[in-house]
DNA sequence: TGACTGTATAACTGCACAGGAATACAGTAG
DNA sequence: CTACTGTATTCCTGTGCAGTTATACAGTCA
């Protein structure tokens, strides 16, 4: 369980979390989630998640801002794809972690 | 770049947010980072990261709901220890996309 | 040109939560 | 018992941000 510790600096840290926090919405991993299965317009992800707008615009904005999707405007449309597959992983990973812990948590209670 | 679908449902949703959300603050980071070298006491992260008694404290419980540390009492002093090792991965996953992001901006400047 | 569609951007409101101060609690020592 | 130490918890305040509404902007079509 021990690790060479590599300190890391306030920037660094600042950094991690603050992309850490994009992913910590439920709304943004909705948008993400349809986005796996490809490019898909903002009306397109209105439609499918049921968020309105303004809001899909603004979560999609984030999600670029912090390198996980690309967005790519054809006429009126604007098309938008997963940017950084690493997203997928994190994901993964965090959803195992999940598992595992509700595991544990079932174990203590029966 | 595409993948097959597997739509959360809002519940699962919510859970990952939840625990992305738990990483994405730079204390708690800093607190895991510290802890990557081994089991500290609640006083030893004090003095470490410089943040207070209460803060740290509050931190911790949270890193421990969410099952990435543990605790362990011994007289008076509280070790905390990494309980998920995926936190290791995780962090690493997310360092390496922010290494990824910022050699696009370089590109998209120089 | 003007009307219309798709998307982005304010401006506002409410809430969750980080940080700090004070206090409560548990364990030890005398 | 009392005094003290290490840790947890409560209360308060400020701030960031999600969600909503309205509006602005860009591109298309008549």
């Amino acid at each position: 369980m021990t690790r060479i510790a590599k300190p890391l600096a306030p920037a660094a840290l600042e950094m991690v979390a603050g992309r850490f926090k994009v992913l910590a919405e439920p709304a943004r991993l909705h948008l993400l989630n349809v986005l796996m299965a490809g490019e898909r317009t903002v009306g397109d992800l209105v439609e499918t998640t049921g968020l309105n707008q303004a809001n899909v615009s603004k979560h999609l904005a984030l999600l670029a801002e912090a390198g996980f999707v690309s967005r790519r405007k054809e006429g009126l449309h604007a098309w938008y794809v997963i940017a950084d597959s690493s997203v997928f992983k994190l994901c993964d990973l965090m959803c195992s972690a999940i598992a595992r812990k509700l595991g544990k948590d079932l174990q203590a209670v029966k």
